[in-house]
DNA sequence: AATCAGGACTACC
DNA sequence: GGTAGTCCTGATT
């Protein structure tokens, strides 16, 4: 807890039935639907600072971080509350008692850290940007085009590394991508101030929230070699983040599907340095685990579904 | 057309 | 030698 009460993160305001506009926003944050380049971040709140304009009106529930290198940023800094809308009537936002807002933040904060662990073990980069090289801040824009379904932004970016990217204002972002820096230059905002935040409190308060923690990626760091059907497991164990390209038909007997085979495979191409990767490919690298004893056809053979032998 | 199965070869650790 | 990437033929959905 010491971590989230220093947390950048603070609610601007309120809604009504918070619960309820919670689910019913979900569909409607674009762009885009999550903090970390997950596409279905499941705190539709959540924005960035840079989205605040765009999902405010629609999202009454907006967390902000800011900008950790803005040493302000780093203590709870109450945002005079917003003109009152018929949204979020004055009378609600007394009614919030500190220690919701509290458990808001530290579950945010929480998710926050979740996905960075998993976006990191995946891509196999450093949480802290300062720490990437210009091949890492290739595979971090790469990720994030395909996760937001952003159009080829990339080689906008190229021979920049971290420390590069970090020294970039907002303006710069937008030099590089007219159409996108401002949403990449929030994205990169979310994890320089969730590694700022983490310096703060190295002690560990914030992974309480799941056993992935945050020592396991950083000595995952650089990291070995990752097997395919390792890759595939973890896209698995983090459903509300990559449901659309992959997801568990039945997780008891370990049968999943891949929903969008090219997705996937561009993501582990990612991952591998294999830009010419495709669905071809990696399904004959699974087939290879026939053999193995690895991963088989269920019973009933379906297209793109396969099963774990041994599930989780 | 996309997926599936598996052989053959290669590259890399 | 193990793992995976690449290319391939042919079958299946």
């Amino acid at each position: 807890m010491g971590c989230t009460a220093h947390s950048p993160l603070y609610i601007t305001h309120l809604h009504t039935d918070a619960r309820k506009t919670w689910l019913d926003d979900m569909e409607d944050i674009k762009p885009p639907r999550s903090l970390l380049g997950l596409p279905e971040f499941s705190w539709p709140g959540a924005c960035l600072p840079c989205y605040d304009k765009l999902a405010v009106d629609e999202n009454p529930w907006v967390l902000r971080m800011t900008g950790a290198h803005d040493s302000s940023a780093l203590s709870r800094t109450p945002e005079p509350s917003p003109p009152a809308t018929s949204q979020a009537p004055a009378e609600i936002e007394g009614q919030v008692e500190d220690s919701s807002l509290e458990q808001v933040q530290t579950m945010v904060v929480g998710e926050v850290l979740k996905d960075i662990d998993t976006a990191c073990k995946l891509l196999n980069i450093a949480p802290d940007p300062l720490d990437w090289s210009c091949v890492h801040v290739q595979k971090w824009l790469l990720w994030t085009e395909h996760l937001y379904r952003l159009p080829h932004v990339s080689t906008m970016f190229r021979e920049l590394t971290g420390k590069d990217l970090c020294s970039m204002t907002e303006a710069d972002f937008k030099q590089h991508s007219s159409q996108h820096g401002d949403m990449l230059y929030a994205h990169l905002d979310i994890w320089r101030s969730t590694a700022a935040m983490k310096e703060r409190c190295p002690t560990g308060d914030s992974k309480s929230a799941d056993d992935d923690s945050w020592s396991d990626v950083m000595s995952n760091y650089p990291s070995q070699p990752i097997h395919l059907w390792q890759f595939l497991r973890d896209l698995l164990l983090k459903p509300h983040n990559y449901s659309r390209c992959i997801r568990w038909l039945n997780k008891e007997k370990g049968i999943f599907k891949i929903e969008d085979s090219a997705h996937v495979a561009r993501l582990w191409g990612i991952r591998k340095n294999r830009p010419a990767m495709n669905y071809d490919k990696l399904s004959r690298s699974i087939r290879q685990y026939y053999k193995k004893g690895i991963i088989r056809k269920p019973d009933v053979s379906r297209r793109l579904v396969y099963q774990f032998v041994n599930p989780v």
